[in-house]
DNA sequence: TCTGCGAAGATTGCATCCAATCTTGCATTC
DNA sequence: GAATGCAAGATTGGATGCAATCTTCGCAGA
């Protein structure tokens, strides 16, 4: 809450990565700076930003839209996620993981487990698991102390409209599966084994990722074809 | 040249990764707007842009530095080079290398062994050396055919004061042993073997960060001083 | 001499106005 | 009827003025 343009920031990638401007959704800087009662300023800067961050296309003198991902978009974010919290969890194992992230990985683990015995799937447990997966994962690339790999990780993070979706399919077994996963990678770590800690964390990710590739073509029609690629402007006539 | 604030995000973003204006520098919004002869406007734009991307620090109601990155830093950011780019090798590998890559790889290599074959071995070929390494790795990555894989190692790959000093230190031998790693990092994608080709260019990679943070130590003081993080603000003084 | 306070200067943040470009719709022409 | 050209409206790009914040420098006091 320091610069508005900051706040502009914040507010208008939070309605991006939770689907309220779906993909392809032209913004308009006077209806969003109304809507947020400032000027056009912040709002100009925040979209500028929002295009470098990858969440924004942009076309100068024409605007900017939500940037849509293809299937084959999704798969190559994946795949760069996946050796890169490979390379987190290999470097956490190797330098050693620090006293005050094993015990939130302990706690962590112990917190999901609990949640699997749950009778009772609600939307809020679905929730909560959710964050606790996140914060097991940002757990560990945090601990790997190299900021550059945390920036990249978190770019391939932030994807309009992945965050709304995720974790939305997930039946029972994926999420025992899921949480396997979790605990082997934390005992690997725990135990400096680099090579299998990065072979784990990336066979996790990837997974991930085709199980929410599966998912986005599940979806068929809906999700299809609002991750079509449309066309800012018309194409000029002139052949 | 679509909108000036685009082409002073170009200009900008040239004297930063060129040392114009060297790490902990402070960048001023007037004296830039006057220097390119824009008003504030702009310039605000793409210091915003410039500090998305990663190459400048922004401290609100004070302005914007250029980043400097310590040794830790550095590695960090071969770190994560590394597996992205034995990502991209291993990819062209299993999805099988286009032809025209093909061709350009090939003649890029002759044209690299032929320089190394060079008697007087001035700063223009130096140049064009770099120049070759870097078309060498920007094809391989390019061919992944991952948008979102080229885009993280587009970023790691610019970084304030590296263009500049990249390959100002290396003498021929090392050259000739970078020359033999491209030669086999191609001959592995060229025949599909997708796991040497991730590991031949992972460990190229990690080389090429090994010997940029030798030659970073060994600049001494230069170097040390000018990475070394320059707070913007002083530090209030009640504790 | 050093520390803390305060006022003046400098710099950034934001709002508003104008210019440039694009988009849209209609009329005209083939 | 379809395509082209033109004009009006809408939207973005840039410049400028003012407010808010920070920085710096000087001064008073311990």
């Amino acid at each position: 809450m320091s610069t508005r343009g900051q706040s502009v920031v914040r507010a208008l990638r939070d309605k991006v990565l939770d689907g309220e401007y779906a993909p392809g959704a032209r913004l308009n800087e006077i209806e969003i700076s109304n809507s947020l009662n400032v000027s056009r300023t912040p709002v100009r800067a925040a979209l500028a930003i929002l295009a470098t961050e990858g969440l924004l296309d942009y076309v100068p003198n024409s605007g900017y839209v939500v940037r849509s991902y293809s299937v084959q978009d999704i798969e190559g974010v994946y795949a760069a996620r996946s050796v890169l919290e490979g390379l987190a969890a290999r470097t956490v194992a190797e330098k050693g993981i620090s006293d005050r992230v094993r015990g939130l990985l302990h706690k962590n683990l112990a917190e999901t487990e609990a949640l699997l015995n749950e009778t009772d799937w609600s939307d809020r447990l679905r929730d909560e698991w959710g964050r606790l997966n996140e914060e097991f994962h940002e757990a560990i690339f945090a601990d790997a102390g190299n900021r550059h790999l945390s920036e990249l990780i978190g770019k391939s993070r932030s994807i309009p409209l992945l965050k709304g979706v995720k974790f939305r399919w997930h039946d029972l077994d994926t999420l025992a599966a899921s949480y396997s996963d979790h605990a082997e990678l934390f005992d690997a770590i725990a135990n400096g084994q680099g090579t299998r800690a990065e072979h784990l964390a990336r066979e996790h990710v990837y997974q991930a990722g085709r199980r929410l590739v599966a998912n986005w073509r599940r979806a068929g029609v809906d999700g299809a074809s609002a991750a079509t690629r449309r066309p800012i402007r018309k194409v000029s006539r002139a052949a």
